[in-house]
DNA sequence: CGCCGGTTTGAGTCCATTCAAGAGGAGTGG
DNA sequence: CCACTCCTCTTGAATGGACTCAAACCGGCG
């Protein structure tokens, strides 16, 4: 059915397992079929029990979570190349939802296909269950940023984040990257206010660690940056080390 | 090796999804050994290659993070038949710790011997599996708690996810149970000091939703409490549902 | 040009923290 | 058996980081 849509899916799988090349044409030959949402809608609903799972191949989305008093918390940002509900193979009724942050273009595969491949071979099987449990590190890592650290810290921290996983995904250069997040997203990913967010963005920005543009963000210190954000990479599990020359030591605790 | 040690495990692996005989047998067949550890120590350290993934036989266990001004995030509690590391099985690092809340008994499976049998038997790979995604599932109602909920709030939807997951786990009843966790550990768990959670307590036991004892915990007003806690329990994935007559509407919204 | 979503700024308030001290309880050793 | 210690819990008072409310500003776009 699709050519070579998954081709940069599976070359992100790959950054941490290299597959034999009988694995690689069996994940290209999974049946899928691209579609595409705008910004804000959703992929995928809570509550509700999704068919297929989704793979970004363009674009931004999030997941979130409503709380009782109407609060949002935004769970995780997705960048092109990765699962955003693979858990939804295995469990019965999505539990969060999934939102286009910027228009997106996604490939659904449908569930049985999933587990059917990971059924039949242990290499892909294993490669998707490591991106799960990349993603299960970042949650944790979001819940201790987000209990145990202060405003500045968390901000720092999540830009720290997103620098280096689209320097990882070979999406942006580290240090100057796309930022799509209003700072709306990012209060309710740091589960601050939108306008507290703004309070710290601006502090940050007059003490010259990051410079700001429409929807850009640029890092002028990443050392410092990383010291205020307390960011070590260790738990985004990047197996393959980027190390630019523009980064030094990321690292480094 | 182990006669049937892993019998709890397995029938809790099997609560979601039950298998078959052989697999049954593969899976007791599971080479390990038993290892005791006193309140407090580490049974996985952060920055550490583990070799071996670890269950909880006995008592309770919880993962812990530092971060960089010394604070500690908890980042979930573990009740015995429970896997409390298994993401080791396929990272390299340890990225968090797992500590003995209480005296705790744990069988340590070799990693080689949990990938082989994953490998060879995808059921069991499918279970183990599940069991991860439910507590990705849990970080993730645990991120939206300490992101978008008062004290008070909080609180209560930790007491009702620990009574309800005791239940389902057979460990206890739901509305009366063993609370190990010090004041200085809810703090941790839900992002406060232990002072406010002393106070947030002494509220909600004021209003007559709980009563305390040494370290037990009932819940005197199950329905306010879960209200209170905005506490749905669908993120568990009890698949089995369990519902019992002095649990009313656990389920509903 | 006027609207609209997003950003910025100010002033006042509040929830949770910090600091500090005291009380309770379990275990230990004299 | 009692004193002593350590750990945990409890309580008060003052502080502060983040919030709420509200208004103004800005840039893009129809």
């Amino acid at each position: 059915m699709s050519s070579s849509i998954l081709a940069p899916v599976l070359a992100r799988l790959e950054s941490r397992l290299p597959l034999p090349s009988a694995d690689r044409q069996a994940f290209l030959a999974l049946p899928c079929r691209t579609q595409s949402f705008a910004a804000g809608q959703y992929i995928v609903r809570e509550g509700h029990r999704p068919s297929h799972c989704y793979v970004l191949l363009k674009g931004f989305a999030y997941r979130s979570q409503i709380v009782g008093d109407g609060g949002r918390q935004i769970l995780g940002i997705h960048l092109p190349g990765e699962f955003v509900d693979v858990q939804n193979a295995m469990l019965d009724v999505a539990d969060h939802n999934v939102q286009a942050l910027t228009p997106v273009e996604v490939a659904a595969i449908p569930i049985e296909a999933i587990v059917g491949i990971m059924a039949s071979s242990p290499r892909i099987d294993r490669a998707i269950w490591t991106q799960s449990l990349v993603d299960a590190a970042v949650f944790r890592e979001w819940l201790a940023n987000v209990g145990r650290r202060d405003a500045r810290s968390r901000m720092a921290h999540l830009l720290c984040e997103l620098a280096v996983r689209q320097e990882a995904g070979g999406i942006s250069p580290a240090l100057s990257y796309h930022l799509p997040m209003t700072q709306e997203h990012l209060a309710d990913a740091l589960g601050l206010t939108p306008v507290h967010v703004n309070r710290t963005l601006k502090v940050l920005e007059a003490d010259g660690l990051i410079s700001r543009a429409v929807r850009a963000l640029t890092i002028l210190d990443w050392r410092a940056l990383q010291k205020v954000g307390d960011f070590s990479p260790t738990y985004l599990h990047l197996e393959r080390r980027t190390e630019p020359a523009a980064m030094p030591n990321a690292a480094a605790a």
